[in-house]
DNA sequence: CGAGATTGCATAGCCCGGCTATATAGCCGG
DNA sequence: CCGGCTATATAGCCGGGCTATGCAATCTCG
């Protein structure tokens, strides 16, 4: 096993945990697809549903499933594509908003105290990594 | 919203993706939670069932199921534990050893050509990364 | 302009991972 | 040897993931 096949194992072995302390540390139920949808659509923008579920990763039906959840929650909110009538723009709703903001913080808090040992160095490691990752994904976006 | 909860918004977005990258890029429809609790397996050797689901941050009856499931393919088997009837040791078969390794070496051929582009720089910096969060999460066994 | 192809989303129906609650069986202290 | 604790299993639920399919809007092009 390589250098680059290692890493990818304890990077991926270490998302999953990372994804199951996000879920966990909030304490409410809801799940980790709502807050990787919400996310997305924080950091990037409204975008229409077939390319929120490219951007997350799932098959079209599954955002379907995801979107109709969340607007009946508020959470987010179609908005009518003048361009296509077939098309909608999801985007946040303000309540959708402040839930992301506060389980963020929760997490946040969470994580800190497992790394609550690191180095200012460490951290920009940690810092660093993340922005290459999501420069990884924005650029492969994937003709899925 | 502070440095390190952004740090962490865009670690946990970016890990979910890599896992859906990696559930999806292998293929076949195996689980993530099956990756995960042989990866686990794999890198601390066999370990009884509630340690196991307490390192994969599942409910111990999700790891019954998980385990179950495994064992009816034969990736694990469950090795008595001479000190305690109740508990069992989970540890890897080869098959399971080997399903692991060839999926690790698919989901790096795909998570590469996602990242290619990276000097050897940026992958310095994914692989600390990668040995933090591990640290972080060995040294946090979390009394849950 | 109109018919077929294409595109964007919704629906149906399935599987499995996640949970809580609870049962069962083995261990241990008096 | 009895009550309580601990380790796993079982039951039953919810919801995210998928494929297959339907349907309406858009586009293409003769």
């Amino acid at each position: 096993m390589n250098e680059t096949t290692r890493t990818f194992q304890s990077l991926v072995v270490s998302a999953h945990r990372l994804t199951r302390v996000a879920a966990q540390s909030s304490g409410d139920r809801t799940s980790p697809a709502i807050w990787r949808t919400l996310s997305i659509l924080e950091s990037d923008g409204p975008m229409r549903l077939g390319e929120l579920a490219s951007q997350s990763r799932v098959s079209q039906p599954t955002m379907s499933k995801i979107v109709a959840g969340l607007a009946s929650d508020d959470l987010i909110r179609r908005i009518a594509d003048t361009d296509d009538a077939r098309s909608w723009l999801i985007a946040t709703t303000p309540k959708g908003q402040k839930l992301l903001a506060d389980w963020l913080t929760r997490v946040a808090d969470e994580a800190s105290s497992m790394f609550d040992g690191l180095s200012d160095e460490e951290w920009s490691t940690l810092s660093a990594a993340a922005a290459i990752l999501e420069r990884g994904f924005d650029s492969k976006q994937v003709a899925a």
